[in-house]
DNA sequence: TTGTAGGCGTTATCAC
DNA sequence: GTGATAACGCCTACAA
């Protein structure tokens, strides 16, 4: 059914099937009337292809994201979805993995489906590559980063102060009498270092050298969480606190001192970041840096439609961390 | 950067670089290449709506989900989005929570979006007003229902046993001397109430009358989980098992009776169902009804693939649920 | 091997 | 108020 169609059937032209079905003004209340119930009877819908061609917008945007399975991820995708929606616009959400290879085929790839603006989940994003696709498929379009930024006139950044929070959580550890800290890194992403650089400062200020210190790397899994716990404790039987830099690694690294009746808290503390749903869901439950997730995925959704509407934002914004504190410290 | 203006620059028509940049025969192999360096030097990308327009398909899909920001619901979007990726399909997730009316929206946003096709992610899609909307907005599309099925020519359903699955449940509880069982239902989705059937009938099979069965009714979230538990505990102190009709309100479950030291599974044994994440991260580890999630996700885009290009498929298939079995039986 | 012309379904700009 | 007509960017007969 297009507008010709109804066109035929009421014996007026297109343009005035369009002119009803879009409810512009300067259409004789009778034709309007006799047009909307065609409209109706045949469920008339505008092609929204069609449509996007001549406006140039398809009022999609499109959704980065390295995996939506991780907690964490789909919360953010799912508020900035609803966001949107109610705008109109649809999100196209695309799992990149972490590979740049990847990362800018699906930059490349949304570029060619003509989204009106992109949102990147997670400081991953912020790197050479990525920069660089996004300056020849998105030299003009809104762009918006949460938790990382890159240096482009069209590129907004959400930013959360995780060196700062990683060195309350330090604070916050020794507080409660726990000096002999571990750090676990997840990857090597931007929002990542800047949790270990805070780690390092703050353990500097409690008095401990550069070299002393236990960091270590583990991915983002259960299974990696309980794999590392194990080498912790068997280099460092005397560890009283746990940090690590995502709550899912955290889970199983408190299953690991669970299982060996290791006392969470008494005996060792653990925290984690992200304040994700895992939190409340695993024993005991565990403390953990918000990174103001939520808030984010809203502020990002704000700025990309603002920028999609012509309204300016400052290209970079600063959210603050806390920590929630659960049972686990 | 169009193909006309490619052409314009290369002197040559728009059709030839519209056969260059689509790889078509009957080209100069000279041309070829002169062109192939221009479409690269100004970094070409056909403009997929265009595209769309003239070819009467988006390659695009559409990805109905009540909530995605559940673990089972997250993973099955995850799995199709990654499957019809590869086949150079784009996935337009939306979120439509439980109404009816926002389901039909969704229905008719994606037709009017011009999707080639659907996938609807669980039974709660499995009702009238969808039907409906689906016999106006996609008529001749195809159409997947995972965990449902609705009578229309061009809809597919995958199904899982879960009646019979929620029977083997109760007998495995029954093999470990539980026969004291609560049935927590999530909600009244059809995929719910066969859970429900199942229990009922297994439950009559060890010598229960109908009317003696616990059934109670809780949503899907940790604390509906701890809530119906507190009251399950006080109505019937002698509980010996308890079957929530889904993982999360489990864990909520379990929860309430680890801090009244109640042992599980030494007193009583806790099962869920959809073998989710959760499992594996509460304490302790949850046994789970395995309704065959990653199965059903790859078998949904399998088929939604082969309607898209004209392969056909039995218009239901069914796969087998098994137990999954942790620490908490 | 290449170019021309028509069409995909809309919207928008002019005329009338 | 309403109707032609020309885009939007691409594909594809058909013609040359």
């Amino acid at each position: 059914m297009t507008i010709y169609d109804i066109a035929k059937i009421a014996g007026v032209s297109a343009s005035t099937v369009s002119r009803v079905a879009n409810h512009k003004p300067g259409i004789k209340e009778e034709t309007r009337k006799q047009i909307q119930a065609l409209l109706e009877e045949y469920n008339y819908r505008p092609n929204e292809t069609a449509r996007g061609l001549v406006k140039q917008s398809s009022r999609m945007i499109g959704i980065l994201i390295t995996d939506i399975r991780y907690a964490h991820h789909v919360d953010i995708a799912y508020h900035i979805e609803q966001e949107v929606e109610k705008q109109g616009y649809c999100s196209l959400i695309v799992n990149t993995g972490l590979s740049d290879e990847k990362k800018v085929k699906a930059i490349e790839m949304l570029s060619q489906r003509r989204v009106d603006g992109v949102i990147l989940v997670g400081s991953t994003f912020q790197c050479d590559a990525v920069r660089e696709a996004l300056a020849v498929c998105f030299p003009k379009e809104p762009v918006v980063i949460t938790n990382g930024y890159v240096e482009l006139p069209n590129v907004y950044g959400v930013l959360v102060d995780e060196r700062e929070g990683m060195e309350a959580s330090v604070r916050f550890m020794a507080k409660r009498g726990r000096r002999k800290l571990a750090f676990i890194l997840p990857n090597r992403t931007p929002s990542n270092l800047s949790k270990e650089k805070g780690f390092i400062a703050a353990m500097e200020e409690l008095g401990w050298s550069r070299e002393q210190l236990w960091i270590y790397t583990a991915p983002t899994t259960l299974e990696d969480g309980r794999r590392i716990t194990e080498q912790i404790l068997e280099e460092h039987p005397d560890v009283e606190g746990m940090i690590f830099g995502e709550d899912l690694s955290a889970v199983g690294g408190m299953r690991v001192l669970l299982d060996r009746q290791i006392h969470v808290p008494g005996q060792v503390a653990v925290m984690g970041v992200d304040n994700s749903r895992y939190c409340d869901i695993c024993y005991p439950k565990l403390t953990s840096l918000n990174n103001k997730m939520v808030e984010m995925s809203f502020e990002a959704a704000r700025i990309l439609l603002d920028g999609l509407e012509g309204r300016k934002n400052p290209e970079k914004i600063m959210l603050f961390s806390n920590i929630v504190e659960r049972e686990s410290t």
